[in-house]
DNA sequence: AAAATGAATGAATAGTCATTCATTTTATGG
DNA sequence: CCATAAAATGAATGACTATTCATTCATTTT
């Protein structure tokens, strides 16, 4: 089949057109802010022409959006990895995914100036906050089962397990806060013995 | 002499206008966003004409610079305000201080949308991150000795003021951060039900 | 009341940037 | 090789916006 062949050639090498400049985004946003990233910026960062992002993604509007829904398909296909490979009790499951929001590959400087940079604009892109909140949603179920299976487990009184899936979330986004704001002295080892602290006093049999 | 009170809108003192402007200024950016809020947007919402931000601020940047000392300095006096009037103990203290920063008026959905459009930015704009850094080491000093005090008292083993310091700071961003992204159903109680719990689980004698 | 002061105005300016599109380059099939 | 189409270019366009400044206006001083 000649034609579906060319076609998917074709298909190919515009998705990887699509990688690159959303690539160059990211990075042009974790240098010079959201508010200061113009389509020339991500043109020249991808080393193409002025008119290229226009090309392959209709809008800049269009070109955010994507951009922030990479970073969270890339979030979600470690979470799920992590979910899959630890184990096998609800403990190691839920440690795991602690680890995983400390880990250079997840909380490095970089892609949390670009978080920020989304969060900080929920306001003006409702689009934004609608996308983060479904991902969000997915974790925040997980938590809330792995954490209760082990209050069953533990026979732990007088604790919530949607309780404890807040404080995880909310404990996890405000240390990349400390990270994005204090990125010469942070420390992603201090950072999860606070969590792993948290985790031990909370779930004292398990930890 | 309510002389201000009874001025002209044409001839109100310096400082009112800069006060006036600079409250423009948050109501925009919680609304628009950091990134779409323009100089013609604040005199609009102040009900003044072009020009006048220049005239009283000098340029964008210093209005955004003021702006983000004015939600600074504001909240640390309600900080100190609180510390003063809260008391005697160190954990009386320390509750009231947590209980702050959900109060209505300090995590409101409008000034945390400023806060974060803040954040956002931190990368464009390094002087955000100083100012900020500069305010909450003083915060962090608080809560840390807060901790130690609590800490001697109750002679709790195997626990760190700084790692508790870190931990409570993380988790009050991170609510924040909640409320920003899910204005409709946050509930400020079950948030504070949820820093009540940490501390009760982290300091049992004392909560 | 005339003059002086300085706050406020808003039209004009200069610069930036997203988007368009005519043209050029590259790749593919015959 | 050629013919064709897709991909890429980059100059041009038009919209937007920070900043300036000559002018207007209200208040105070003389």
């Amino acid at each position: 089949m000649a034609v579906a062949a060319t076609k998917s050639n074709r298909t190919a090498s515009k998705e990887a057109r699509r990688q690159q400049l959303i690539e160059a985004t990211i990075k042009c946003i974790s240098t010079r802010g959201i508010g200061s990233t113009t389509l020339g910026d991500v043109a020249r960062e991808a080393g193409l022409s002025q008119g290229i992002v226009n090309l392959h993604f209709e809008s800049k509007d269009n070109l955010f959006n994507e951009t922030l829904r990479y970073l969270a398909e890339e979030y979600k296909s470690l979470f799920e990895k992590t979910l899959e490979k630890s184990g096998p009790d609800a403990a190691d499951k839920l440690l795991a995914l602690m680890e995983l929001d400390l880990k250079p590959s997840v909380c490095d400087q970089k892609k949390i100036a670009v978080w920020f940079g989304f969060w900080g604009e929920v306001k003006a892109m409702p689009a934004y906050r609608k996308m983060c909140n479904e991902y969000d949603r997915g974790y925040d179920r997980v938590i809330e089962r792995l954490s209760k299976e082990m209050i069953a487990e533990g026979k732990y009184d007088n604790i919530n397990a949607k309780n404890i899936a807040d404080v995880l979330s909310s404990l996890t986004n405000g240390l990349w806060l400390s990270c994005l704001m204090s990125p010469k002295n942070w420390d992603r080892h201090a950072a999860l013995d606070s969590v792993k602290g948290y985790l031990k006093s909370v779930f004292p049999q398990h930890y």
